[in-house]
DNA sequence: ACCTGAACACCGTTCAAGT
DNA sequence: ACCTGAACACCGTTCAAGT
């Protein structure tokens, strides 16, 4: 934040790390994971394949790489003032929308543990649950929870785009194949989801996720 | 469960969907993810690569089949008598334990959204949810935030399991690997996470795991 | 109808060779 | 120190050819 950027005089010649990540992400937004290949992203970058494993170490590395350099930005984000279940929500929220906006980046959260990206929610999340009136001992409990449902979150959302993109169908049209689905299940042993169909189509994917945020925090144990 | 299956009989010249995926499971569940391949499953099986796909449609064909063959008889289990808030913390236990026996069924399991053993989970739950005392327009929130939960601690299962594999570690020796290297975090702006190295070692999944459902559970709106 | 196995397109990664 | 690009091992999938 404090470091300027001259964005503008990169030279052409030099292949930094910090170019590589952001061709990497570029690729990943208009191409998806499937999209990204050492061949296209070399070729992106004009050179070779062998070049990149200079500044990075292998894939799973760039992917780290570029979901931290995502997901970090979105995070610094501090309303002052606020009550903590407020914050949380927002950070939530925050989440929500850049997963929402860069699907892959749920993919690599999730198969990064304990990893920059990951570590980065959870020491969001903890800040905020630390000033919650939450005894010691549960606070753990309380953010691994929060934790594990946005990666569930983040998880499915990556898995909608992956399938949408592979048959070729909008996000809303890919559910509406699996609410069609669920509606032509048989009646004995699947009443719920049959009954649960007409609600997908309708239901509003980002509130629905903050009322499982508000539901996870309201059964924490207050002191 | 009331088909006798003469598994005994089993003629070696039949290719069947059933042996395949059977044979699947085994690979996936002694080398993992990345050990399962069309060339390693057609050696087991003693044919060629182009003969299973006779059977199965894909590779996701097979990771569905086997992950439905493997999630669907633990998900039977019903225990009459017991408070809907108990079997729901025993359907989220057993979950756990299938889990954490095939870690590569959480990576199934959260790549197939609205897919069939996704579909089964969530009619288990919802079928329990329906039987607590909350309003018909709050059920869908509790069983998708359940959900959610689940397959976001099902993934980082996988995860870990998969990384742990690639390091050549066993999965408490891959979790201090992850506790120091949290420990080894800058004090500044990682306080939350540094605090909480110590307690990733000494934790107990499965109870932190049921823990959450807890809190879910608890955080729901009861009429 | 079902199986065989060579062949195809593509992937991540390596490495001798250049500058 | 950094880049080039051919080569390697391996993957999922296809398909002409067999039975």
């Amino acid at each position: 934040m404090e470091k300027a950027k001259r964005t503008t005089v990169r030279r052409s010649s030099a292949l930094t790390r910090e170019g590589i990540i952001t061709a990497a992400i570029e690729i990943l937004d208009t191409a998806g994971e499937t999209g990204l290949t050492f061949q296209s992203l070399s070729k992106k970058l004009k050179t070779g394949p062998g070049a990149l494993y200079w500044h990075i170490s292998d894939k799973s590395d760039l992917l780290a790489a570029a979901c931290d350099a995502v997901i970090a930005p979105k995070l610094e984000i501090q309303s002052v003032g606020a009550t903590p279940q407020k914050i949380v929500r927002d950070i939530a929220g925050a989440l929500f929308d850049t997963i929402d906006r860069h699907p892959w980046v749920g993919a690599a959260l999730i198969r990064l543990p304990g990893k920059m990206p990951m570590v980065r929610v959870l020491e969001c999340l903890g800040q905020q649950v630390g000033a919650l009136n939450v005894p010691e001992n549960d606070q753990w409990i309380l953010v691994s929870t929060l934790l594990m449902y946005i990666l569930g979150v983040a998880g499915q959302n990556a898995a909608n785009a992956q399938l949408a993109q592979e048959l070729a169908l909008e996000r809303s049209h890919f559910l509406n194949e699996v609410s069609t689905a669920w509606s032509k299940l048989p009646m004995t042993g699947f009443a719920f989801t049959r009954s649960m169909a007409a609600r997908l189509q309708s239901h509003d994917d980002r509130e629905d996720f903050l009322s499982g945020v508000d539901i996870i925090l309201r059964g924490a144990k207050f002191a």
